[in-house]
DNA sequence: TGTGTCGATGATATCGGTCCCAAAAGGAGA
DNA sequence: TCTCCTTTTGGGACCGATATCATCGACACA
């Protein structure tokens, strides 16, 4: 049978039952409620939620119940304190109205999930200034791990961020200086890729479609497709005369239509165009409709996000196919991986998910 | 000048400096740590920090100070357990992988930024059985409030929710009977609109794409559009034989392409069509034009949602527009005033934020 | 019967803040 | 000068969990 010890006396609650005057309690039910329903120590308790294997069956069972009568949950900031884990996972990106990075997101919740681990999602609209206010604002909530878009810009995010002393995943970029860890692909190669694709394909007058890179508000991931497209470019003799930047992040349908109006007005001979997104690349595909002019025939058009939009247009989109999701969910796996082993035992990773070209119909070869 | 008392002496720091055997603490800087260097208590850092009028500008500028030197950064988890506010507001949605919840989650944020709440987001990928494990994840976290959309639907997880007894706000459908607070639109209502639009426009073969019913994956929202706009059409004396329901959610241009197949296998006569969702409405079109059907001289199409893909195809996409983000700061406004009110001033707020019909292209009357 | 080991449970300190009230200083008014 | 009030600051308990170590039995073995 269970031992028949007396259980702790709670200095709290000794004297008249009920008397509840000068609580500062919230009346939700407390671990120490369950504990004296159960007739066990608040520690017993504690064990049955977090490793039942500990408690004798019987035990556990008049516990459950308890559990179960007063409707008990947990307060998991009691037990962040306590236990020095919140079971937070930060993740900072420019926006969630962009389906890659919701789809990163989707990914790291699907598997940082399974060990109740949870995501704290903050955004910053590609701001560079509302960066610092917001990992000032989740690094109060103590997250164990920290997963951004790139590096951050300012000094001070910076400092803090190391101060934090936690792992950084960097993902969606891979910067050349990780900061700790880094899980995603270089978009400097996605431009180069690009570029070299077209080149390739024997064109000559190759423009691209890019955001602005005046003010805060900045796409620097886009703009290193730009780089790359550009460089790559100029390493192959031609011009970059037809690489415009216009308009703020993050650039949509709308972005790509107006650009490439621009464009046709700078240069009506132009052949072939990369834009920094799909959507920016249907956009484009759809103004070139609009003025007559077909594509792939008399212009080819790419993209790069191959979101689910370009496979269904006409023409289908040629785009450079990067998987977010499984970028999301690799992320999850490594943070998990460094956060269940001992700090000394943890070495930096560097994963790159690669990226795959994905020819389709909106890019015609001269 | 101020005052020379000898600040709190701090029995856990009495004896000998610098000896840290034994300490549960992480090695961050503390408001201890803080207190120390300034010369202050700690209740006066806590006061510099949430309330800094109360405090002589020649100490706060020590304590200032103190915390720039130290990179001091409030545990919000140990603030949270004394004050009895988490700062949290918990927001549970199908998904993330679609504009229009995102959007929604972006309002929110929005508002919420400024009164230095966060918003904790969980979401159920449909499933009606996830929903109940992420309440009880979420409720573990003690948020303040928490926005839904639509009620939760196993008796489990309204119990839970009353249980929390804070404020819970369904958003993104207006329900008969709210479980407190309802901040949106009538799905109903806009299947309705959809099937008297087309009715009006003289349409007698009408058909709807929707997804699946069965299983625990099960779009409910979407559920309700398709059933206005069946009954709307019995109301009317037409057929329902044209509504098709097929594919699980989340529904996007595959499934409108897939359903529109199957419409057009099942009744090549079919004259308009109403899809749940824009991105299947643009499955549909593309469909139409794979199949050589014009848009809309031979079949007329229209979605809901109002998603920006659907302005930019050709036809552009005749929807009904509901101003998801719009919806999240209304939310956010309305929960920060029922939060910064004492809970006996509260009442229930039922707010809709109406829906619109879009006439585009896409829909040419007979 | 004595003793060592192991499994189950309890007692207490502690995590890092804030609440509540008390104390000290400074100024106004009698 | 004394009292009273306001402003500023501090002391200690407390929020609701968990870490850590102690304790109690039961059982094995000598």
């Amino acid at each position: 049978m269970t031992s028949q010890r007396t259980p702790e006396p709670d200095a709290r609650d000794a004297g008249h039952a009920g008397e509840e005057r000068g609580r500062r309690g919230s009346g939700r039910p407390t671990i120490r409620d369950v504990s004296r329903l159960a007739g066990v120590s608040r520690m017993t308790v504690s064990r049955v939620i977090s490793d039942p294997d500990l408690v004798l069956p019987a035990t556990r069972a008049k516990v459950n119940k308890a559990i179960a009568d007063l409707g008990y949950v947990p307060d998991r900031a009691a037990g962040s304190l306590a236990s020095r884990k919140t079971g937070f996972i930060a993740l900072m990106l420019p926006t969630l109205t962009n389906a890659n990075f919701a789809a990163v997101a989707h990914g790291l919740t699907e598997i940082l999930r399974e060990e109740d681990y949870h995501l704290l999602i903050a955004y910053t609209d590609y701001d560079t200034a509302e960066e610092e206010r917001q990992l000032r604002a989740l690094l109060a909530r103590r997250p164990e791990a920290i997963v951004l878009t790139g590096a951050p810009h300012r000094r001070q995010a910076t400092r803090m961020l190391v101060a934090a002393d936690i792992p950084v995943a960097e993902v969606a970029d891979l910067p050349s200086q990780p900061i700790d860890h880094a899980v995603g692909f270089s978009n400097y190669q996605v431009g180069r890729t690009a570029a070299r694709y077209l080149i390739g394909k024997g064109f000559t007058r190759i423009g691209a479609l890019g955001a602005s890179t005046e003010g805060t508000v900045i796409d620097h991931r886009g703009e290193e497709r730009m780089r790359g497209f550009e460089e790559e470019l100029r390493y192959s003799g031609l011009s970059d005369a037809d690489v415009v930047r216009h308009g703020s992040a993050p650039v949509s349908f709308a972005h790509g239509a107006q650009a490439m109006g621009l464009l046709l007005e700078r240069d009506p001979q132009v052949e072939a165009v990369f834009a920094v997104s799909d959507l920016s690349a249907v956009g484009a595909v759809m103004e070139c409709q609009r003025r007559g002019l077909s594509v792939p025939d008399q212009v080819s058009i790419m993209g790069f996000g191959d979101f689910e939009i370009g496979r269904e247009i006409n023409p289908p989109l040629t785009t450079i196919h990067v998987d977010f999701r499984a970028l999301g969910q690799r992320t999850g796996q490594v943070l998990l991986d460094l956060l269940s082993r001992p700090e000394d035992a943890r070495e930096h990773q560097r994963i790159d998910v690669g990226l795959s070209l994905v020819e389709r119909a909106s890019v015609k070869g001269r």
